[in-house]
DNA sequence: TATTGTTATACTCTATAACTATA
DNA sequence: TATAGTTATAGAGTATAACAATA
């Protein structure tokens, strides 16, 4: 039983999937005047405050890369540094109120767009889709 | 009939797998010494020639973007910028010899790692996955 | 000594605006 | 005038290597 769209091979749909998903994340990003980079570090804020090791391992970022980043963002009175006081080389990174605002919107729109871009699809399908990813994924993903 | 799974919204699941294939893709890239936006060219490139007009619309960068990407893969041989005779205002953007050799073992090991991932599904559900992702895909994606 | 984070440096990526050459 | 592509410029993202401060 071979359908039509089985010559597509798995891996080359989820390829052209990753591409669609990312641009709908940095079209929106742009929205909100953040750099695609910036509006990913926003969301994973959200949570709560991390530490700049952990959040480097989780943004596959070099540390020295995650200081600049973490600059800009600061400078534009989105996130704050605070210095541990257990641990006083380390620090946590957490959203400032308009960072926060900043972080759910931008959320809030790409889901939205992605949830309309799956729209074609029936109720079922979509929990199948869903099911069928996450036991995909969650065997290998970090976060 | 509700699964463990479906707590997690589909549009939830796409960003996360979206960021997956991202950092896949990344991964590779290096290996060979490439960017991920030159080893996304290279790839693009492998049907054949393309000018710097569609590039920039397949590849939604602005064309001043695009200008600079080529130069730095032209400067380390790995394609060929050909003015066009019937409008010599254009050029064709073509891979070299081991321009192609780049593009093609970065897309095998891409898909192979994703496939790798992949794993854990079964060859049903696989051609499940697939025909629904092309499925909300097809209607919207561009390429 | 090991870990946390920053600094210095050098590229790459990206967009905007202004430009050249051709159509 | 419109289109194809480039140049100039400025800022953002990234990694490597060397460093400071703390554990």
């Amino acid at each position: 039983m071979v359908t039509a769209t089985e010559q597509l091979r798995l891996s080359e749909a989820l390829v052209r999937l990753a591409h669609l998903v990312q641009h709908v994340f940095a079209d929106v990003s742009r929205e909100y005047n953040l750099t695609p980079q910036q509006a990913q570090l926003l969301c994973r804020l959200v949570p709560g405050p991390v530490g700049m090791s952990e959040l480097s391992r989780s943004l596959h970022l070099e540390k020295s890369s995650l200081t600049g980043l973490i600059d800009r963002v600061e400078r534009r009175g989105l996130v704050t540094r605070t210095r541990n006081d257990r641990d006083r080389r380390a620090c946590q990174i957490a959203l400032t109120g308009s960072g926060t605002e900043l972080a759910v919107a931008t959320h809030q729109d790409v889901t939205a767009r992605i949830d309309e871009l799956a729209g074609e699809l029936s109720r079922a399908d979509q929990q199948r889709l869903t099911s069928l990813i996450v036991g995909s994924l969650l065997c290998t993903a970090d976060r």
